[in-house]
DNA sequence: AACCGTGTCAACCGCCTTGGG
DNA sequence: TCCCAAGGCGGTTGACACGGT
């Protein structure tokens, strides 16, 4: 016997969502707010699962979104963060306001980590392949697995000073702190000097933002996030001031086809100017 | 034009965590 | 303390786009 799903489903929709799901999924979430998300597919008439809708909204119709490429800052961030956090998009995304957890992982597994090994760097120690290749079969084991997950010393703290040269990154909170604290470390943590000194020695600074340019110019000029966009809640969302509302709207525009949001219309008179 | 290989990313799956009873 | 439902998360998949031949 396998694992019951998560939900019955039966009859319930899957794949790619369609204009009008997103619509009606927006428009109740929007007056409704989320109180259950099991409950939100048959309030608001849809045939998905609870799952396939809290995705949906987390990754793609939330108002807070963030859209376009990566910067080459945040892209730095990234690298810096996953040597310390591992595979733990979710942390690692919290860093980045509008941003999902989903776009940072796809975005390492596609881009950043194929650099790494084009620079000839260990993607997950940041460290030079061939000095790992010499230094013996029980490193490879720990390149198998993030950092975070090894149940190492706390020798985290000393190596941890070598990522406080680059100020991009925040100092965690209190919070993160002691998590941080329990995050494990193992001798390659510091190598992500490394990454550094490669990209400075290829102006891979300049190589990646020429390829970033033409995937954000499209897409940043029209990006926005609420103030408070990581703790954004929709059962707030009566505080959603106007513009800020039409700012998302404009940034959704690119997207999708507002030919079918004229119902959204009497809820939100700001859209009558549009199509 | 047709085919193939590759890259990208939205969406799904299933395990883990959390919180309420 | 235990159990269960629901949410959260990371790994993986598959559809689609695009470029090369």
């Amino acid at each position: 016997m396998g694992r019951q799903p998560c939900c019955d489903k039966v009859g319930l929709k899957r794949g790619p969502w369609t204009i009008e799901e997103d619509h009606k999924l927006m428009n109740f979430i929007l007056n409704n707010g989320i109180q259950c998300w099991r409950a939100v597919p048959k309030l608001a008439g849809l045939l998905r699962c609870g799952k396939s809708c809290r995705l949906r909204w987390i990754n793609y119709l939330r108002p807070d979104l963030k859209r376009g490429g990566f910067t080459e800052v945040e892209e730095d961030q990234i690298i810096q963060l996953h040597s310390c956090f591992g595979n733990r998009w979710s942390k690692i995304a919290s860093h980045f306001p509008g941003r999902t957890d989903n776009e940072i992982k796809n975005h390492w597994n596609t881009k950043i980590k194929k650099r790494l090994k084009l620079l000839g760097l260990d993607p997950f120690t940041l460290m030079p392949i061939e000095q790992k290749e010499k230094s013996g079969a029980d490193k490879v084991k720990t390149d198998m697995q993030p950092k975070s997950t090894s149940n190492g010393s706390d020798q985290g703290v000393e190596n941890n000073k070598s990522l406080d040269m680059h100020a991009t990154v925040e100092e965690p909170k209190t919070e993160e702190k002691m998590e941080e604290s329990r995050v494990k470390w193992d001798d390659t943590t510091g190598f992500f000097n490394n990454y550094e000194v490669l990209c400075s020695q290829l102006d891979l600074g300049s190589w990646m933002s020429q390829e970033t340019k033409a995937s954000t110019s499209s897409y940043c000029s029209s990006s926005f996030s609420l103030d408070d966009s990581s703790n954004f809640s929709v059962d707030e969302s009566s505080y959603l001031q106007e513009n800020s509302l039409q700012q998302w709207v404009e940034g959704l525009d690119s997207i999708l086809s507002w030919d079918n949001f004229s119902p959204l219309q009497k809820d939100f008179p700001f859209l009558e100017n549009r199509q």
